[in-house]
DNA sequence: ACTATCTAGTTAACAACTATAACTATATGC
DNA sequence: GCATATAGTTATAGTTGTTAACTAGATAGT
């Protein structure tokens, strides 16, 4: 079926009927955006494997934990928190709600603004899910070791979060 | 504004007025997805800023950048290369034809497939977003050191291509 | 109290991306 | 020459992300 290993010589004006099968090489293998891209979606795929029995999808999740983490949060700073759209969170929300996950209680105070909670089913599932989430970030990164992994996430918090990064 | 500090305390029944504002502490801070993703977005806002005068998107780039480095590579390669589904390159390539910076050439061995070629105006562009693009990923990344971001880069092909990674 | 302005949440509309199925034109193998 | 496979394409539908606009309640000024 394969036709020939690739070859390394460029600059032709015929169609090439070699089959090139990575970006090895390429300018694009030194961008950070591609190789993050590339990454997240392999290690997504893994955590989607993981929660497709639980129906939970990755933004589900992350909610789960902020909740448990800030009993009460209002929709707004989870929003802010997770850098999600508000209108996003209204559907996130609701579908947590009726699966029975997550609850809305109005605010006494503030009667425009929810506090949101986790369910006793909420709390269960959450620490399942992480429990299953951290096994999942292992076996995709399989080809790293524990040290890498460590120094990968620390990387990528300087990225995303400079001002908390472990000081 | 601002109401107060957030404290770590946990656990109330009511609706919470402190304004948690990032996942530090919480099980989120220690997920690979999580952090992928985040450092994503804060990496492709930057490459989208930087190419919006281009009027570059991020998988146009990429199948630029493959192109320059495989002429006359058939849609479906490009496809597996980037791990793209092919109707998705088709609108891609059509867009680049559009727009003179690639052509398809019909193949002549195997008149079903084209053989994909950046014109003129494609391969000077080219070189202009590859050095953008490597302008934007520093800015991106000013909280790291050089070696930390070869670093980091490393660790990512690791993640998405175990078998390229540097051996 | 009365009005204007602000905010939390929501709804709706829309663009972008992803994934799937099905169609065409060639090509290949018996 | 017939059955099957492949490259590219088209069409379609599900998901996400984005924006604008609406409602209910809050706040400040007069």
């Amino acid at each position: 079926m394969t036709i020939s290993k690739k070859s390394a010589s460029v600059h032709q004006v015929e169609p090439d009927d070699k089959e090139p099968t990575s970006v090895a090489g390429l300018e694009l293998e030194n961008r950070l955006g591609y190789a993050l891209r590339r990454a997240q979606l392999t290690v997504f795929k893994h955590f989607n494997e993981a929660m497709q029995a639980y129906e939970i999808r990755p933004a589900q999740f992350s909610s789960l934990v902020v909740i448990e983490g800030y009993p009460g949060i209002t929709q707004t700073n989870l929003a802010k928190i997770l850098d999600i759209d508000p209108p996003r969170i209204v559907s996130l929300i609701n579908h947590l709600e009726e699966r029975g996950l997550a609850l809305r209680v109005r605010c006494k105070r503030d009667k425009r603004s929810h506090g949101i909670f986790l369910s006793k089913k909420g709390e269960a599932l959450t620490e399942q899910l992480k429990a299953l989430a951290e096994q999942s970030d292992i076996q995709a990164t399989q080809s790293l070791s524990e040290i890498e992994r460590r120094q990968l996430l620390s990387l990528l918090v300087k990225i995303y979060a400079p001002d908390t990064a472990d000081e």
